[in-house]
DNA sequence: ATACACCTTGGGGCGCACCCCAAGGTCAAG
DNA sequence: CTTGACCTTGGGGTGCGCCCCAAGGTGTAT
């Protein structure tokens, strides 16, 4: 059982990120202790904290990963991440569409001085 | 003259994000009545307004207009619209990394299955 | 003169993903 | 037993780009 700051540590995840991903429910400790309130986390933890650190740097939002952790088993892992990477596909066309009309507007810029 | 309402109309910024841009001096009524603080625009407000109108469909933000609008008689927008090109391309270049670390990480979960 | 649509200001609120602070309780080492 | 490092809760703050509300003043058409 790790304390707090042990298992932020470990995880890279602050005490503060690790409060709040157990107030929304996205990561709460495997047990808290009733007298003090100190929330103890396991092995258990560990291996989804360092999942949950993966799916952040893979540009995952909360509500993402959230999905992933209600997901049990993670049987859907595999899909929600197909799926994660259509919703980044998307937002490079929308990207690649604003540059086109940047260019475009360039273009006419560049007309109307001539 | 006109006011808020109207101009709302004929530019489709909101009264809302109209009264916004004043108190960020992103776009300032060219007339203030002392008397009860109506806001009046003109028609070189107008011309201005499109501009944002503009500017914002093309995934500028408010800094980034902020930024043009400094710029007397627009003499950089052409070397901002750049700037602006290239942090969109930045974006896309990021969101392509994250791609291949999904795909990667499919990949090995793929393995790992087998 | 009377409606009533319009204008103003200030304030709070959203969703994201936390950070930071203060006040108070607690655990572990010496 | 004391010290000091740790833990807790609650609350506020961040930046973006506004939206929405209430209370009160005002412009305009009849």
């Amino acid at each position: 059982m790790y304390k707090v700051s042990e298992f932020s540590a470990m995880t890279g995840l602050s005490r503060d990120a690790l409060r709040y991903y157990d107030e929304i429910k996205l990561l709460e400790p495997a047990r808290i202790d009733p007298n003090n309130g100190y929330r103890y986390y396991d092995d258990g933890s560990y291996v989804l904290a360092v999942l949950l650190v993966k799916l952040r740097g893979l540009g995952f939002t909360i509500q993402e990963m959230v999905s992933v952790m209600n997901d049990e088993s993670f049987a859907n892992l595999e899909s929600l991440l197909l799926r994660k990477r259509e919703r980044i596909q998307s937002e490079i066309d929308g990207l690649q569409a604003k540059m086109k009309d940047i260019d475009e507007f360039l273009a006419s810029g560049r007309e109307s001085d001539s």
